[in-house]
DNA sequence: CTCGACTCCTGTTAGC
DNA sequence: TGCTAACAGGAGTCGA
């Protein structure tokens, strides 16, 4: 599913849109614009428009537009970004096989006949105005070490739900934290603030490598431990049979030999 | 402020 | 064969 990585992906394919002029745009779907926004006021701020920037912190895009507003886009948890009709991002995990023109959520024209438009099919996704960044915590390509000590290893919630608190630390998925944690060796139970000095750094090593090889690999689906994140799997490293368990309020596994 | 529980969305799949 | 229920997870809300 989209986590930070996909997003990133986007946003680099985004960059087509970067000098464009938005003639008009199709938002038909209330449920999909959020935080007050309306088919009215988003067309009022796009049309006529053009693309300024496009940037991303944590999972959040942003699209800054030359009438001095900012959208905010949203993925959730299967939306793609197609521009001009291509996409980079073909299939999402836990995703539908299918390709509906029918999921297309929000769609912008651009005057030169080309569009961006965000494909969900369970609109989880969804667009905003002037969205607030500063909710969001480090965008977590920019966590060095001292971001994971002083933000993430602190207090008694489980270390998974720490790393999915996206005020803290932005664009962590539930795909990419289970990853992180196993090639730790850390167990996802565990209370973040309890952490030793030592986890703490290699908490922060594993989190950089995983991003940067999930980046390099094409996705937050292409984890050592991805394949095995199955009812009654087995660890990849030791064959034995991986706990599975809701914490954070999402699906973990972790293998009780190698994480503690 | 912290933190767990709950809710939303809908395509897919497991099971009867 | 056809139906139902469970499942997936990002994000927002609510109450203790």
């Amino acid at each position: 599913m989209p986590e930070i990585i996909e997003i990133e992906i986007y946003r680099r394919q985004g960059e087509a849109m970067l000098g464009r002029r938005i003639e008009r745009v199709v938002a038909d779907d209330d449920w999909f614009l959020k935080e007050g926004a309306t088919a009215e006021a988003v067309a009022a701020v796009c049309e006529g428009a053009v693309v300024d920037a496009v940037r991303r912190r944590g999972k959040l895009m942003l699209v800054d537009l030359s009438s001095g507003v900012t959208l905010g886009w949203r993925y959730g948890m299967t939306g793609r970004l197609l521009v001009d009709g291509a996409a980079e991002i073909e299939h999402l995990e836990y995703s539908s096989m299918r390709n509906e023109p029918a999921w297309d959520r929000f769609v912008v024209h651009f005057d030169d006949g080309g569009s961006a438009r965000i494909r969900d099919p369970r609109r989880l996704g969804g667009v905003s105005i002037d969205p607030d960044e500063s909710a969001l915590g480090v965008d977590a390509f920019d966590a060095a070490p001292a971001v994971i000590r002083d933000r993430v290893a602190v207090g008694r919630v489980a270390l998974k739900a720490r790393l999915l608190d996206q005020t803290r630390i932005a664009g962590i998925g539930n795909l990419i934290a289970d990853e992180t944690m196993w090639r730790a060796g850390l167990d996802p139970a565990r209370p973040a603030g309890e952490l030793s000095p030592n986890e703490q750094r290699r908490l922060a090593t594993h989190l950089r490598a995983v991003l940067d090889d999930f980046l390099r690999d094409g996705g937050s689906h292409t984890g050592r431990l991805q394949d095995h994140r199955v009812r009654g799997g087995v660890c990849p490293r030791c064959g034995t049979t991986l706990d599975r368990r809701e914490i954070g309020g999402r699906t973990t596994f972790s293998c009780p030999q190698h994480q503690s």
